[in-house]
Order: C-alpha cells, then structure tokens, then sequence
DNA sequence: GTGTATTCTTAAAGCGCTTTAGGAAAATTG
DNA sequence: CAATTTTCCTAAAGCGCTTTAAGAATACAC
C-alpha cells in the first residue's frame, strides 16, 4: 500500500507539498500538482484514513445508536428513517456507523463514541420526553441533531413534525363529520411525537365537549398486530358505546385496525372511520390499501434528508439553533372516512 | 478530554506502563493496574480511537456497502439480515459502518474502504453470479464473508442455505400432490442464490417429465406488488393450462400470490397450492397468513448471526476456509399446499 | 543590480496511542 | 552474599498523515 511518503519520495518532493497537493490547497504549484496527482493515480493511493483522522481531528464519520430489546432495525418507520439518511449522507462522502446497545447502555455508548472521537457527530431518533442522551450532548458540547424535539425552543438542531397539528386536523376533521366517539391508537408513551398527539387529541377532543375515557386511548409500538388487537379490544362492545372513529399514529396501526374492524363486520368508511398518520412507508401505501386511507401526511423520508444535511452543517460549525425545523403535515381525505354511522352522535 | 500521557503523570508512570496497564498486559504489576484502573474511572478516561487504530493498524470496524438504485435498506429480507447482524457485531464490540452508493461506484467504494484502512473486514450480500466485489477482495487479500456463496469450493468464508435442497423438497412435495403444472417466481436473475434455486427447479421438474415454459418463471425482486402481479398473469388464463401450483423465493411474494388467488377466485390450498421460502422475517410469519404457508424455512437471522461471528474470526485472523457454512432448510407443511385439483394431472 | 514582495517548497513537530528494546528493582538460587 | 532470574517499569521510536514556521526560489520594482 503506497503511502504519502512513497510517493513524495518518488516524485523529489516533501511529504507536505504531496499532501497539499492532494488537498487542493492553492499554495502549491499548478505543475507540481499535476505531477502529484498522476503518480497518486499512478500508485493507486488512497490516504490511510486513521492517521488523517489523528491528524486531522475529524473523522467523517456520523454515529447512530441502536436499542436492542425494543429492536428499531425491525421498525419500518426507522428503516426507512436509515435509507434516506445513509443516502444523503454518502453523497456527502459522510459515513454512518452503527452500534446496537440494550436499553440500559445506551447513554454509555453516546459517551464513548464522544470521548473516542470516533465520530464527528451523532443522530437521535425517537427522543423520549425528557431525555438523557440529548443531556448528555449538550453538556458534552458535541455535534448531535435530533428527529423530533422534546421542547419549544431546544438548543439543538433538530427536525420534526407539527404532531400538534396533525392531530387537530385529525380530530377537527371527525367532528365536522358528526363523530363523538373517537378513539386513539398512539404510539409508546414514553416518546415524545406520541405526548405531542396526545395532548393535542385531549384538548380538540374535550374542547368539543366529547372527551375520551381512558379505555379507548392506547399507547404501544406501532405495529399491525398490536394496533389489531387493541382495536379489536375497543370495538368489543355495546354498538352504542363503541368508538365510531379511530386516530392512530401510523399506517401499520390503521392496518390492524382495519383487519379489527372487519372481523367485527364494520364497513371502513361508513360504518367506522379511520384517520392515521402516514409516515410514507414504502411498503405501506395508504392509497392502496383495501379501503384508501385518510391520513395526516409528513414522509419520514424528508426528515432523514433534511437530518441529513442538518448533521453535515453542524459539524462543519454551523449553529445548531439556526437548523430547526418543524414540517406541517398535510391532511388527505380518502374513503376511510365518512359520516358518523346513525347512533354515533352521542358522545361518550 | 484526558489524554493517556495526562493519567501517567498524574500517577507519576510513563505512558506505556498506563497502556499496558488498560489493555490487561500481563507484565503490569497488581496493584500499579489498579491505580492506573481507578485514576482512569475518576479522570473519565477513554481512549483516543484514531490515534489507537492508528498506532495498531486496526479499526475494530466493519463495513458494508449498498446499493443506492434497487435500495437493499427498503427490502425486509435485507433490514432482518442487518437487524441482526449489528447485535452480533455489537456484542463483541466492532461498529458497522454502512455506506449507500450507486450500483456504478460499488467497487470503488469497496477498494476505498480496504485502501484507506478505515475498517478491518467487508460483508458483502447478495453475491452475484460473478462477483467483482468478491473478485476484489480476494485480490486485496482483504478479510470479508459473503452472505451467500458464488461456487463449490469457495476460497472465502460464507454462510449459505441450501438453495438446491429446498427447492428439490418443494418440488417433491408439490409432485407426490400430483401437481403437473408448477410455476415458479424467483428472485433477481443475477443473484447466485436465484439461479441456484432456478437450476434446481428445472432439473427437479424436467426429471418428473413436467418441464416448464418460460412464460411460468418470472424474475424479479421479492416484493408483494411484483409477486401479485406475475402470478396474477400467469393465472390469467385458460384452466386447464394455467399452473396448480406455484413455488416462490419468499414470503412476500407468497402474500401476492395469494391476492392474485383470491382475485382469480382461487381458494389457496385447494385451487392452488403454494411452496415459499422462508427467511423468517418479523413481519411477515408465514404461519399467520391466512391461509397458512408451506415454506422451506432458514432464518436470515440464524444467516445474519453466523455471519457476525465468522467475520469477526476472520479479522483475528482464522482462517476463512474454515469458516463455510450450508444451512439445510426445513420443509414445513402447512395449509397452502394440497392435492393437485381436478384437471391439474395433465402436464404442460 | 539591489531590495522587496510573492510564490513555492521543506523541515520538523505533532496528533495520541502502542510496542520494542532495554534497564532497574526485587525475588530466587546455591 | 554474589549471581542469576524474574518482575515491573521506562525511554523512545513509530503508526501515516497535517500543519506551522521558516527557507529557497522566482518575480517585481525602482
């Protein structure tokens, strides 16, 4: 394996010279650079990465920490999340490296790949209410951006999407439809997307005088079988107390659901509605489903994008408070919602 | 960010005794490591990554590369496989580092990665029939496993299935159900294990004197879509020459079979049998659907977990012609599969 | 032609760790 | 107790690159 010396050797020149050559600094003669770059092609060199990196300081390198118990690599929406952002992130001859820890070492993880200087900056997903490893950076003063945000004003970069709205619009929309019983299917509790909708479906719902006992609002990972089983729990009950219309937080939940609600011999659309929100999973598509859906709609693939380049920004020193982001959701009425079936109109 | 050389002075030793002492050399007295031990708790000290990979020559990385184009992080078989993968490299302390690239720029990042030093052993999946990436690494005498193998007598370490054993026993099967007419629907052409599993199923159906026309073996990714629509094609047709029974490379594709069944107003099992393979992926649990699915069945996961540990022996250096591995698959009958219908014994 | 500015190149230090070769101190031997 | 062996530790070189400080060489000015 050539190295810079070998090639400096071989040319007559110093191993700096070589090296600003290769590194396009305008100090060096355009002859010489030209000289430098052919033997580079000549020898096939490619510079030993740890060494730029010990000298250098950087590594171009992103980190990102994976929970082992609650697998995210299983999780649709976060591989999806993964796709895109490995994507914009090689274009920027960025890499990504990856670390899978159980629950309990993952704030050990963030420390270490901060400490190692492994990585020049991290990516936190799925951050949770009030959460350690946003903590841990911040008072670390290391380059991080989050998908999602845990407060108004973070000081932080940060991409996320207006969950608040999303579910006003959900909400807003049932009701102007004459539903009164609308149950919700939501994602794990401890999450911080999944505070957001809550406490926005709580105040549109109890605003407009039809609040929701505790039985019809569930929290749990946003999977088919889970969102099926906990729909088929809250429609296990007297037609005229069962919910006529469900929110929940992702397709594969609207998914189970819908599997619910034919089981129990319910016409989607008419007999009970759905909205959810729609991630943009490739595999899931809400306007091919048996009955297309009606959702609140923000690709998850924009925010790796976005995250993306947001990550590339910060650690080239761009200030982390003038990258923040929140994207509206767009509301997509489809058939799986219609008019409260006769008997819906009394709220619980 | 203690450096090594600060805890040596503090403790008043040289550096080299503090390294020693960290990396558990023997020639470091008891209670000199437990000073060294403790100043380095109370200092919060980790190493300097780059500079340790530097002065080592190793990167405790591991690196994969992935096709941008047909994006392999959207293809469940694929996340299951990495899912896996990463915990197994986790647990023993190697980091993964993912890059995406163009189906064009595969090898050039794959010759980066072993020029430049940055990780000490590659994954590559999805081998193709004749492989450069593999022609590459062999030629680099650079560490790496394949999921999957290229030929008999591979001169590097693989974990593979045994795609002509499962393909036999489906055919088998198929046959002693007095099935004539089998269509197959395989995955891309140019990987090795599809052509294995093609090979296979045409010496197994051309030895019982029913061989197959061209127009019933589709190739092509394993996707729900694509598996619908082909199967939906090759069903449109005349009864007495339209396939009675269908053999496919996953279970994706199994599920859009079984929606073209159900459109065609086949009953599955009865009408029409069907022989999967199954990779076991989370999602998608073949003994759920709704009819349930005859397989031959091998975890990628099982793939994904033996891959983990060979490449991590191969980087320390065992040999990788002792690390070859063929898994058997299972045949397990379940309800998609049934006897030939009425009409179904005449051969194409 | 001398003096100054400009352009190009180099020597050498340094990034933070590991490791080889060797030396001092302590333990073992006869 | 001198002669070894064993145990523990250190000095210093080195991993392959970048970068600072300074020096040659060339160009420009008058």
């Amino acid at each position: 394996m050539a190295k810079l010396k070998d090639i400096a050797a071989h040319l007559g020149l110093s191993p700096a010279t070589v090296s600003r050559a290769l590194n396009g600094f305008p100090e060096v003669g355009a002859k010489t650079r030209a000289r430098v770059l052919a033997a580079s092609k000549e020898f096939n060199y490619a510079p030993n990465t740890n060494a730029k990196r010990l000298a250098t300081g950087k590594s171009g390198v992103v980190g990102m920490v994976f929970r082992s118990g609650r697998n995210l690599l299983l999780d649709p929406h976060f591989v999806d999340f993964l796709a895109g952002l490995s994507l914009v992130l090689s274009e920027r001859e960025i890499d990504l490296t990856i670390r899978v820890a159980p629950p309990g070492q993952q704030l050990a993880h963030y420390k270490r790949f901060v400490q190692s200087g492994s990585v020049d900056g991290m990516i936190i997903s799925a951050p949770e209410v009030d959460d350690e490893r946003i903590r841990t950076l911040l008072e670390a003063d290391f380059p991080f951006v989050v998908h999602g945000c845990t407060q108004k004003s973070a000081p932080y970069a940060f991409y996320d999407i207006d969950n608040d709205g999303a579910l006003t619009d959900a909400v807003q929309l049932l009701d102007q439809m004459g539903h009164k019983r609308i149950a919700f299917i939501n994602g794990p509790q401890d999450l911080v997307f999944a505070q957001q909708r809550l406490d926005a479906f709580m105040r549109e719902t109890s605003k407009r005088a039809h609040s929701v006992p505790d039985q019809f609002i569930a929290h749990d990972d946003m999977r088919e079988d889970l969102g099926y089983s906990q729909a088929a729990q809250m429609l296990d009950g007297d037609a005229k107390t069962r919910p006529t219309a469900f929110i929940c937080s992702s397709t594969l939940q609207a998914l189970g659901i819908m599997r619910a609600a034919s089981e129990a011999g319910l016409v989607v659309g008419k007999d009970l509605s759905i909205v959810a929100h729609d991630d943009v999973l490739p595999h899931f598509r809400s306007e091919h489903f048996s009955v297309p859906l009606t959702v609140t709609r923000a690709p998850i693939r924009d925010a790796a994008t976005h995250l993306g380049k947001m990550i590339s920004a910060v650690v080239e020193g761009v200030k982390p408070s003038k990258l923040q982001h929140t994207e509206k959701t767009e509301l997509v009425v489809r058939a799986s919602t219609g008019a409260a079936p006769e008997g819906g109109e009394k709220p619980w």
